[in-house]
DNA sequence: TCTTGACTTGGAGCGCACTCGAAGTCGTTG
DNA sequence: CAACGACTTCGAGTGCGCTCCAAGTCAAGA
């Protein structure tokens, strides 16, 4: 599978996962066409994916690539990933919980333009 | 109430008012001592709260400076603000849907190690 | 009167996560 | 064999939202 490929298949653009190879975020370099181009795997899709729902949860670069190094590193380490990954569920859930609770503040204010809106028109 | 003062009071640092202030987020300019310096009224407190709902609910700086422009304008255009309140609110209930769907599958992952941990130790 | 400390301003700097540009290479197609 | 298009690399640029710095001002206390 081309980068273009990949790219469509994943939703970023090429850019994107040459920036995240270049950064340490794959797991092993791509394999290359004859003509040096990049082919990614179902495996290296599958980890794109992963490295977008660590992404779009909020999770900084740094630590996917901390992330990305412990499954490297292969068997053994799975206590320390499953620590990652919990201590970032728990930053999500936190943040998640802020978040709504603002939401719920900015509904009561369209509550009230709602009303006064009404009444105007 | 001091810049220090507010700034304590809704959690930000003396930085951050001054920067809302001169980006043009806030709705007059703040009151000032003999000496030049800011006194923050309950307004510019309530106002800077509802700063920090938008911005924390993920509302970019420059829309919020088109709500305060909005506000500032006085009595009118209350369905433009609504309108740009409800926008605003059904981006951040999106991204909530997603951000939720991606912790899911993270929380599955979690399981999956949880197993592994269990059995190997 | 001198010092201290809390403030002021304008502008520069920073960290993050991309995003883009320029110049070059390769394989296919007409 | 020339042109094209999809890719390559490295480095620079961008947008966002602060965050910090330097130099100066002011009021109050010793």
């Amino acid at each position: 599978m081309s980068i273009a490929e990949a790219a469509a298949e994943t939703g970023l653009t090429t850019h994107t996962p040459r920036y995240y190879e270049r950064d340490g975020l794959m797991l092993a370099s791509v394999d290359r066409s004859t003509a040096g181009h990049r082919r990614y795997s179902d495996r290296d899709l599958t980890w794109i994916e992963m490295i977008t729902r660590l992404r779009s949860t909020g999770m900084p670069i740094r630590d996917v690539r901390r992330y990305a190094a412990l499954v490297r590193a292969g068997v053994g380490n799975e206590a320390e990933r499953l620590d990652l990954l919990k201590a970032h569920r728990q930053r999500v859930e936190d943040q998640l919980a802020e978040v709504t609770s603002h939401l719920r503040a900015i509904d009561h204010k369209i509550g009230l333009y709602e009303g006064q809106v009404e009444r105007t028109s």
